[in-house]
RNA sequence: GGGUCGGUGGUAGAGCGGUCAAUUACAACAGACUGUAAAUCUGUCGCCUCCGGGCUACGAAGGUUCGAAUCCUUCCCGGCCCA
C-alpha cells in the first residue's frame, strides 16, 4: 500500500502527502506533541490554527492515564480530547528508556526489566508494576484509535556498545515482527485501518543502522522512523545516521525521525529525506522561557536562520517590540516582549501559552517553507569552509 | 518616664563563643532543555582575586576573650505593656 505520495523532490528533499484514516497531511510535517492527551497549554483548534496536521500521543502515558479503556468507551483519542486530525501514538519505548535512565539516576536503579518477552515498568508516580509487550502495545495503541501507529522498541542509550547496540536492534526487529503479526491480526477485515510503523535501530554503528534498516523492511511496514537519535551521541553523527538509513527505504514510505529536533536538524534532516519530525523543543522551550526569533538568513544547515532570546532575560525588561517581527502568531501580533516577560516573572499561566503558540507557530512555519518548492537550502557551513 | 522584647546580607527569617561571608526560603541574575515523570532543573547571588586566598561585614561605639553575629556596658532605633 502506498502511503507516501510524492509532489515534488528537489535533490534528496522530498515533499508530498501522507494519506491515513483520519486525513492527509502534507509533508515534510512537524507534529506537536500532546503525551498525555494534551499539547501542553493549547487547545485542539489552536493547534490546528497553527498549522498542525497530526499531533503525538503516548501509549504509555495514555494506559497509565486514564487508562486506553477508558479512551476507548469515550470514542478514542480523537473525540476524547477533541482533535480531528491525524493523531500518531508513541509505543512507550522511548519510555523504557527515559524513564528507566531516571529511575537509575534518582534511585541507583533501573526501574525497568525488559525480558525477550517485554517490559516491567513502574509508574513513577506510584511504584505500580506494568508489563508491556510489542502486542499489548498494538492493543493500547488500537483501543486509543491512533492513526499512526508505532511499533514497540527499544531505544539504546548513548554510548553503547557494539554488542549491545547489536543484541537491541535484533530485539526491537523480533518485537517489530510479532507486533506486526499481531496488528495484521486484529485489523483484519476492517475497511480503514491505521498505518503501522517500524523503527530503526543500530545506535551509532553504520553497519547495524543498515542491518536494521533491512529487517524491518523485509517485515513490511507502512512508514519508517529512525529513533535512538538524540539520546546522548554528537550531533554531527545524524547527518551520517539518516545517510546510512534512509536510502533504504521505499520512495513510497514515509520516513520519520523520532524526537527531533532543533530548527537546523529538521533542515539537515529534511535536505536528507526525513518526512515527518517530532519534538518537545518548542513547546517545552516555550514553557521555559525560550523563544525562537526568524533571522534574515534564508533556510541553511547551519541554524543561522533564527535565534534564540530568553524572554526573561532583564533586557527584555522595556522592550516594547514584539517577539518577533517576522512572525504572524498571537503573540508577536498583539504583544511585547515585555508583557511576555512580565508575564513569566509573575508566573502567569498565559506565559508559558503564548511562548509555546509562537514556537509552535515557528515549527510549523519551518516546515511550510520547506514544503514550497520553490524554498532554497543553503548550505553555509560549506560556504565558509 | 518605667518595664520588656527585639534590631542579621534585596526581603523574610535561622544562628546565640571558634567548624560563619553566615542554614533556609523568596526575590534577583544567568544557563540547560531533542519519540515530555520537565509551568522543570542547574549555577551565581558582600567586595577584590594571580581562584591559593585576601579584605570589609550581623544597628553604633567601647569592652571581655587566644577568638564575638553570638557575652558585658553605653548609646541609637522599633514593637508591646505600665504610668
Amino acid at each position: 500500500m502506498q502511503t507516501w505520495e510524492k509532489k515534488e523532490k528537489k535533490g534528496e528533499r522530498r515533499i508530498g502527502t501522507l494519506t491515513t484514516k483520519s486525513g492527509v497531511s502534507n509533508t515534510p510535517v512537524f507534529m506537536p506533541i500532546a503525551t498525555k492527551g494534551a499539547v501542553k497549554h493549547l487547545l485542539p483548534e489552536e493547534v490546528g490554527a497553527l498549522g498542525a496536521s497530526i499531533i503525538l500521543g503516548n501509549t504509555y502515558h495514555l494506559w497509565l492515564r486514564p487508562g486506553n479503556e477508558l479512551i476507548a468507551k469515550a470514542g478514542g483519542l480523537h473525540k476524547f480530547m477533541d482533535w480531528d486530525g491525524i493523531i500518531l501514538t508513541d509505543s512507550g519505548g522511548f519510555q523504557v528508556f527515559s524513564l528507566g535512565a531516571r529511575a537509575e539516576q534518582r534511585f541507583g536503579i533501573n526501574g525497568v526489566k525488559m525480558t525477550e518477552e517485554g517490559v516491567e515498568f513502574s509508574d513513577p508516580k506510584n511504584g505500580n508494576r506494568y508489563f508491556l509487550s510489542p502486542e499489548i502495545s498494538i492493543d493500547i495503541q488500537l483501543d486509543l484509535d491512533s492513526d499512526i501507529i508505532m511499533v514497540l522498541d527499544e531505544c539504546p542509550p548513548y554510548p553503547c556498545t557494539r554488542e549491545y547496540a547489536k543484541s537491541s536492534l535484533e530485539r526491537t526487529t523480533r518485537w517489530a515482527k510479532r507486533a506486526k503479526e499481531h496488528f495484521e491480526k486484529r485489523v483484519e477485515g476492517r475497511e480503514s485501518r491505521p498505518l503501522l510503523f517500524g523503527i530503526i535501530q543500530g545506535s551509532v554503528y553504520e553497519d547495524l543502522r543498515q542491518e536494521s534498516a533491512r529487517q524491518l523492511i523485509e517485515i513490511g511496514f507502512d512508514g519508517y522512523a529512525v529513533g535512538g537519535v538524540a539520546v546522548g551521541e554528537p550531533r554531527e553523527t545524524l547527518a551520517d545516521v539518516l545517510a546510512w538509513t534512509l536510502p533504504s527505504i521505499p520512495e513510497d514510505k514515509p520516513r520519520y525521525l523520532m524526537g527531533l529536533g532543533r530548527p537546523e536538524e529538521i533542515v539537515r534532516a529534511v535536505e536528507a529525506g526525513v518526512d515527518m519530525f517530532d519534538c518537545v523543543i518548542p513547546t517545552r522551550e516555550g514553557r521555559h522561557g525560550r523563544l525562537f526569533v526568524w533571522t534574515d538568513q534564508s533556510l541553511n544547515v547551519d541554524g543561522s536562520f533564527y535565534e534564540t532570546i530568553n524572554i526573561q532575560n532583564e533586557k527584555h525588561r522595556e522592550d516594547f517590540t514584539p517577539v518577533d517581527s517576522r512572525c504572524d502568531c498571537h503573540l508577536c501580533t498583539r504583544y511585547t516582549r515585555a508583557y511576555l516577560r512580565h508575564l513569566f516573572t509573575v508566573d502567569e499561566p498565559l506565559a508559558g501559552r503564548l511562548a509555546s503558540v509562537h514556537n509552535l507557530r515557528f515549527y510549523l512555519r519551518l516546515m511550510e517553507e520547506l514544503r514550497k518548492s520553490e524554498t532554497e537550502v543553503f548550505d553555509n557551513t560549506a560556504k565558509n569552509g
